[in-house]
DNA sequence: ATATGTGAATGAGTTCACAGCG
DNA sequence: CGCTGTGAACTCATTCACATAT
């Protein structure tokens, strides 16, 4: 079942792709203690993977490294921020400015990124015309024509659960394709759209599973005084 | 060489493990809509996954279903709360009270399920002594004494990054040994302990590279170096 | 000499397809 | 019948180990 008529073996791993930004990070930290190469063995554990996995993962990118040396971490930093196209400016509308509406504004890891918050927007009119960030907070209303307006391609949804669909059904209406949703609800949307959830919760419990099989531990009554 | 005088394989994937809050999520929803039973296909489609992969994780926790008829929802919600240890009360411990430890701390989402956020702490003298979500924020210094008083057995880190590694060995000194991070660091810390990570600039990477592939046409050229 | 890049081996996770139970 | 539960087939991911390049 290949197509043999696929020329082009672009694909490169979901799995590996969900590494990239952890190497990006350990390289970004190196480059600024001014650290120029750097071994695949010494990569991996800032980076917290096996140096195999390391090696894999970058050799589906290209073969960036030198034999007997290691990687440059410069041209390394760029070549896999080019594949994950962050050398490219990324217009970031966030929707819904809660607590976490508001963390994520002030979030210096987007900005340091390639993205830039271009657009805060909320419903509540308590909220509205506030500056958060620099930015100022405009009314859903507004919604369609901010992201046409400002170019928005990347939605971030930090609605309650019960707004987010609708506002998602919205933004994808105007052309929106990328979508990062904090609200926990399942999100419905046209093939073709990228949704990539963040339920904070969930992580809580995948611990709470784990925590439950260590009980053989000491700290179990919480009885002292 | 496995020996065939394993009796419990109490062991589930990980993989299921993740997917299991999502499938109490959309179980929720259902007794909350007074739905009694349901089938596979139809908790999958809720879940946003394919009904084989369900039925296959849930014969890790058990049988639960009825042949010909579906699951039992107040049942299911049951085996799967206590699969994930969700039945007892967790004591959570949130460090460091910024936008985002604020977030976290009025997130509905913990409370409704088995967490209690016991305590709020931060190094800002600033912040200390605040009441947020009904909590008096305290400080840094009383960690180690708040966490063993109150039962806390999960902390969550919302510090910045600088300070993520010293709280992480100083909350596993005190014995917590499952720690959720927010902080964009690699923590270390010895074996025993698990570490989950959330990286909110990850998944927006992962968003970017994706989006970039979309663009339908050549992607406008970035001039090398 | 040394560390990359990669086939080959192993393992984990998903999907198929249907036997078997209600 | 209909729908669950599950071996078997398959796909994807990780790890091993070493030939290969500098």
């Amino acid at each position: 079942m290949k197509s043999p008529s696929q020329p082009r073996d672009r694909g490169i791993p979901d799995a590996t792709v969900a590494r990239l930004p952890l190497y990006l990070r350990a390289l970004n930290g190196m480059a600024e203690k001014a650290i120029a190469t750097v071994s695949s063995e010494d990569l991996a554990v800032a980076a917290g993977v096996n140096s195999a996995k390391l090696r894999k993962d970058l050799s589906h990118l290209g073969s960036y490294g030198t034999r007997g040396v290691g990687y440059d971490v410069e041209y390394l930093v760029y070549q896999i921020s080019r594949e994950l196209g962050l050398t490219q400016d990324w217009a970031v509308a966030i929707v819904g400015v809660g607590n976490l509406g508001r963390a994520l504004a002030n979030y210096g890891g987007f900005v340091s990124r390639g993205f830039r918050v271009a657009a805060l927007i909320d419903a509540d009119p308590e909220v509205v015309g506030d500056d958060i960030a620099g930015l100022n907070v405009e009314h859903i209303d507004e919604l369609e024509a901010v992201i046409k307006r400002r170019g928005v391609s990347i939605v971030v949804l930090a609605t309650p659960a019960a707004a987010a669909q609708e506002v998602c059904d919205r933004v994808v209406a105007v052309g929106v394709t990328s979508i990062l949703n904090f609200a926990p609800v399942v999100l419905s949307v046209p093939d073709g759209v990228d949704v990539r959830k963040v339920d904070l919760s969930i992580e809580l419990q995948i611990l709470a599973f784990h925590e439950q099989r260590k009980a053989g531990g000491p700290l179990m009554a919480v009885d002292s005084q």
